[in-house]
DNA sequence: ATAATCGATAGATTGAATCTATGGATTTCC
DNA sequence: GGAAATCCATAGATTCAATCTATCGATTAT
């Protein structure tokens, strides 16, 4: 019994097979075949079934995750002492986000404040997310307040105003601003249902007794800029999505509160550790410098000039 | 952070230095500066002060180490229920005992059940067999009643009378019994003051009022048989621990309640694991064909036939 | 002062952990 | 029903890390 007999077998029941496990760990799956192999031959205790494709536990091997899970919990606990101990001097922390555009300044202030921490960042859905926070993959995550987990807790908060997108050519196109009402009946390009941007847009809508036209839905931030510069309508995004495209003119919704909130978030039952704790400062220093209450017209500027 | 650094780590930090940490885990003292160094260096954390000879941990390191308990707590819980789990087919178990007399019914009766179990025994003193429970050393320790400690559980009582040694040409030796009072002003040798055998005897003569005349106390039982052997008086030894020797006679001593109790235990938190739970009817097994109230004429006479 | 003990360092060695390649078995899908 | 995909098992090769021996400087005890 030793430490990657342990990592094998905990792995393989975590995951539910041996594939899975594999990619899970970064390592070849006969690395997992022979490890937990050799665990249950030492002791002669079957710990898994094998019955054609998967796995699962027996009572043994269940009986056993509860302890490897407890023993797992420590070494990750042992980790994060002595990588807060050590001032975050070195070490990696791992960020999931549910895409690529808030994280930026978070890596960026992370770096700033640790140069020699490194800083690896996956980017999922929003299910991902939360699964990567849950396996302990990543210490943080960035997600849609929508997505919202039970078991995460909330380290910070970015509110990004969402803009209307038109085309260069739209008689529209010289101006800042377009109130809500000014929608109606106008073409409407929007993502599929779910979006965190989508939801926001039809409750402002509904708020404002505006009832769009939607002549098209479409399931991407990058197919909707398309579309729109193809000019089959406008489009909603958020401010800080919106991309450097010359076919397409932002500008400011007003006569409606039109902001998405993405989350900074880590596992709860991690919130109080000294990594946390380090690092909690900088994640709301960091979001402060983005997320603060814009001015769009401003932010819209500053963004094309 | 691995599990060599951790393990090293946490062996330096529990035997309070690096040499004996080496002693204590059957590996080399470079091994242990090498492992507790590049721990050190990973995360830039000081773990332990260096002045001269010895050390002793930094506030990081004693935070460090209230971790790795728990760590290596967990892994020996593994260790046992894997163990227990396989039927105990196959592993190693530990036994130290205070004397090796009393620990070869033990061992002949798990040898019998469990064949392929590989049983370590370590003679020591009582405060060694203390001291191999308490450091996870040993899963059981032989004890006189008298050293019991708090932090240890009982499983099993053996009781072994405890006989007259006489030299061969003694006028009593072919008697099969002597009455306690029969001992007024005969030439005694004993053992030293703290022995579990002597205190056990003295308790007898006074309760039956008889003051021995003591005329030699020498330190170990092979030096009390040897001072019989050569006439110099009579002695009293625990009748499994009388031996095979021509020069010398035993008696049963009537009139006296005279039985040394050896207790098996193990540590009182291990109590009810598995692997406790599995092996202690067989000490119990062992202890009651062992240690049940004998005939002493007859246990003397087979022994000696 | 001298011997003993402790921890640090250097260099060599061995074994374990892992990889690639491949096979057999089962499930899924057309 | 057959083909493809996926899963776990096995064999052999390779690489890296854990450990050892030998030795040094420093400190403490005699």
């Amino acid at each position: 019994m030793n430490h990657a007999q342990l990592r094998a077998f905990h792995a393989v029941a975590r995951e539910g097979g041996f594939s899975a496990a594999a990619r899970s760990l970064g390592v070849s799956q006969p690395t997992l075949t022979v490890q937990v192999r050799a665990l249950e031959d030492a002791f002669r205790v079957p710990l898994f079934h094998r019955r054609g494709r998967g796995v699962f536990a027996t009572r043994a091997g269940a009986e056993l995750f509860a302890l490897t899970q407890r023993y797992f919990h420590v070494e990750r606990e042992m980790r994060e002492f002595l990588l807060a101990e050590g001032g975050l001097s070195r070490g990696r922390i791992t960020i999931a986000a549910d895409g690529p555009f808030h994280v930026i300044p978070l890596i960026g202030a992370i770096r700033d404040a640790l140069p020699n921490l490194e800083v690896v960042v996956t980017i999922g859905n929003s299910a991902a997310v939360v699964d990567a926070l849950l396996n302990y993959e990543a210490e943080f995550g960035l997600l849609s307040e929508y997505r919202m987990d039970d078991r995460l807790a909330v380290l910070a908060a970015m509110r990004h105003p969402i803009v209307l997108m038109m085309p260069a050519d739209h008689p529209w196109a010289g101006r800042g601003a377009v109130d809500i009402d000014e929608l109606r009946g106008q073409p409407m390009i929007l993502r599929e249902q779910g979006s965190a941007t989508r939801r926001r847009f039809e409750a402002a809508l509904a708020a404002a007794r505006v009832t769009p036209r939607v002549v098209l839905e479409i399931g991407s931030r990058e197919a909707v800029r398309e579309a729109v510069a193809a000019g089959l309508g406008l489009g909603v995004v958020q401010e800080s999505e919106l991309g450097e495209d010359a076919r397409i003119r932002p500008a400011r919704i007003d006569g409606a509160e039109l902001q998405a909130t993405e989350l900074v978030v880590c596992l709860e039952e991690r919130r109080n550790s000294p990594l946390m704790r380090r690092l909690a400062p900088l994640v709301a220093t960091a979001t402060r410098d983005q997320g603060r209450e814009p001015d769009a017209q401003q932010a819209i500027g500053g963004r094309r000039g």
